[in-house]
DNA sequence: CTTGACATGTTATATTATAACATTTATACC
DNA sequence: GGTATAAATGTTATAATATAACATGTCAAG
C-alpha cells in the first residue's frame, strides 16, 4: 500500500471527513481491499454480485436503497429480482462490510471494515451523504442507561438526521 | 390525580420498569391524560381516531405495526384503508405522543409525553418489549461526535436491540 | 347559515422485503 | 477426472410497509 493506514487518512480513517473533499478514489480502493482480505481471511468468497455490490456501494458517502443497487446489478447483467441484491447486502452487513441506515431503509458501504465498531451515522438531509462517527462513547453511555434497568444490549442503531458544514452555509 | 409524578411512578416515570411488574393501568391513564393536556394546551384536536390509537398504543408496552393498528380501528367501526392509521400515527409522533421505532418499522406510545426528551429506546427480543431510557447523556456523546465534523443535529434515532431482565433469565 | 380549515374516508399505487423452490457453480473427496 | 456436497444464484410469487391524490364530511368562526 502507498501508505500506513493506521494514521490520519481523510474521508477514510477519520470517516467524518466524508464531508469534507478528499481523495475518495483512495477511501474506495482502500476499502475494497480491507474487505477482500477480511473476507479471505474468513475462508468466505466474495462472489462477483457481492463484490460490484459492494464497489457500487462505495462510489459515494451515500446510502442506496436495495432496489437501486438491484437496478444497477441488473444493468449489468446480474439477476434482476429483489433477492439477489437483498442477499448481497445481507451479506456484506453480516459481514461488516455494509451498514443498514434505518431511517432511509437503505445501505453504505463501511469505510473501515475489519476495524470494530459500534458504528452511528450522521445524515445529511441536504446532500444525503452519511458519515460514520465515532461511536464509542455514545454506546458507552447507552450501555448506562441500558445497565441501570438489567438489560442487555446486543445490537444498536444510532443515527443522527441534520445538516453537514456545507449545507448549514447553503442553508 | 392519586399522586405526585414529580417523584418515582414505576412504568411511568421510570420507563425503563416497563420490564418490571407494575401498576399498567396507571401508565396507561396518566399518559392519556397528559396527552389530552397537551394537545388542549397546543389548541389541537384529540380526535376520536386519533384518541383510540393513543389508547391502543397504551394497552402495552410494545410497539405495533401501523396495519395491527389498522386492522383494531377497522374492528370498532373507522375507516380500513391505511391512511386512516398512518396519518393519526403521524400526528401523534408529531405531538411527541408516540415513538416510531424505526427498528420494527412499528410505533410505541411515549410514556411521557410533554416532558422534553430526546428519546433512546431499548427493545427487548425475547418479550418485544420496548422501553425508553434516559438518553440526555447518550444525546450529549452523540453531539459531541457531530461536533466535531461540523454537523448539526436536527433529529436522532437511538434503539438498542437485546434482553431484558426477565428474558436473560429465561434463555 | 355560510365559509374556510381541518379531518376523515377511499381508491389506487409505490416502496421495501421475504418465502419458496429451481438451477447453477464451486469445493471436497475419492 | 468424476462424483457427492455445499454454497450461491436465479426466478416466481407474494408479503409488508407506506404514500399520493382526491372526495366527502365535520366543526368552529364570522
Ligand atoms: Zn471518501
Ligand atoms: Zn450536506
Ligand atoms: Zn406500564
Ligand atoms: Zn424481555
Amino acid at each position: 500500500m502507498a501508505h500506513s493506514h493506521i494514521d490520519a487518512c481523510p474521508g477514510c480513517e477519520v470517516p467524518d471527513l466524508a464531508f469534507a473533499a478528499h481523495d475518495h478514489a483512495h477511501c474506495s480502493a482502500d476499502a475494497l481491499a480491507r474487505a477482500e482480505a477480511l473476507v479471505a481471511e474468513k475462508g468466505l468468497r466474495l462472489t462477483p454480485v457481492r463484490r460490484r455490490v459492494l464497489e457500487i456501494l462505495l462510489e459515494e458517502h451515500r446510502a442506496l436503497g436495495a432496489y437501486d443497487v438491484l437496478t444497477r446489478l441488473a444493468a449489468e447483467g446480474f439477476g434482476n429480482q429483489p433477492p439477489v441484491a437483498y442477499r448481497a447486502l445481507d451479506f456484506l452487513e453480516e459481514q461488516g462490510l455494509a451498514h443498514r441506515i434505518r431511517r432511509l431503509n437503505a445501505f453504505t458501504a463501511c469505510m473501515h471494515p475489519g476495524e470494530a465498531h459500534a458504528p452511528a451515522f450522521l445524515i445529511c438531509r441536504g446532500c444525503n451523504v452519511v458519515a460514520e462517527a465515532p461511536a464509542a462513547p455514545v454506546m458507552a453511555a447507552l450501555q448506562v442507561a441500558a445497565g441501570q434497568s438489567g438489560f442487555v444490549i446486543e445490537r444498536s442503531t444510532i443515527e443522527a438526521l441534520g445538516l453537514c458544514p456545507n449545507c448549514q452555509v447553503a442553508a
